[in-house]
DNA sequence: CCCATAAAGATTGTATACAATTTAATTTAT
DNA sequence: ATAAATTAAATTGTATACAATCTTTATGGG
């Protein structure tokens, strides 16, 4: 075996991801400027578009991010009035994330951001989602703590 | 088509790739912190023990992060002993990263990391490398500025 | 030669990430 | 029922990321 090609950047598929996920964050960038939304925040709120009124602790096993994480990038989202956050009645741990109005609204002008990315990074929808279906496949053997 | 199929956060390759990535560094955590560095600096290390006396500039272009990223980490490499920066006699502007005799020998050290990470995955070396070639290919495609 | 541009790093400001710890509320086991 | 263990958020501390700006140095016309 070649000296250490077992240390070399290009055959780590950890590095590929990693380079790729920042490359495609940025590409995102421009757009989501539009609508006022930083990467993270925009994958938030695609997971409460589709789902709201849920727990912190629930959003966060949904995008594999944790309370240290979530909670000012909530707050933040709470000051810009697109959710509230309210403690749950029924177990006073958990906080209740809901969209306001304006929240579920910004959902509009959303929808045209998915198109025009596939279009700037000159992929086609096709291999987007047979890479797509390969990488979720990898994200679930390499989860540490799927209970969590 | 369902009612908004291209927002759901399952359909998106982005959100994939980006909690792949986070979730493999969290597994490359405990066995970087046996060689004391995290996993940016091992990137970072990676790519100079294949090849150093580079510029910062250089550096950057090879894992895609910029001087407000390398900046601080080479100065804390460079505080940890792993490597020295010195401004380039021929070109004053740049500066050039060298690893010291302490910053080669952690490569030996780091040997045993790659296949620790694979029997932890769960992932075959074999699947790694196919799912690795189509990301970099990706990485190309969705790359924003080459010559940068 | 001299100035306008460009290039390379460094810096600033904002926003993540996440480990580790803390606080408050709830469950569980005794 | 109550102390111990567990759980959910929040907090703290450290380390990225990156856009935007600044500083210094180099380069290229005129």
């Amino acid at each position: 075996m070649g000296t250490d090609s077992v240390l070399k950047l290009d055959n780590q598929l950890c590095f590929a991801v990693y380079a790729c996920a920042r490359e495609i964050t940025k590409l995102y960038h421009p757009l989501l400027k539009e609508i006022g939304l930083t990467y993270t925040q925009y994958i938030a709120m695609l997971a409460l578009w589709e789902k709201d009124r849920i727990t912190v602790k629930q959003l966060g096993q949904r995008l594999y991010l944790d309370s240290g994480t979530l909670t000012p990038l909530l707050k933040k989202l709470e000051q810009t009035g697109l959710l509230t956050r309210v403690r749950d009645k029924q177990d006073e741990r958990s906080v209740i994330i809901a969209l306001t109005e304006r929240g579920t609204a910004l959902k509009d002008k959303a929808r045209a951001i998915p198109e025009q990315l596939f279009c700037q990074a000159g992929v086609s929808s096709g291999e987007a989602e047979a890479l797509r279906a390969q990488i979720t496949e990898m994200l679930k053997k390499v989860q540490q703590n799927p209970s969590q």
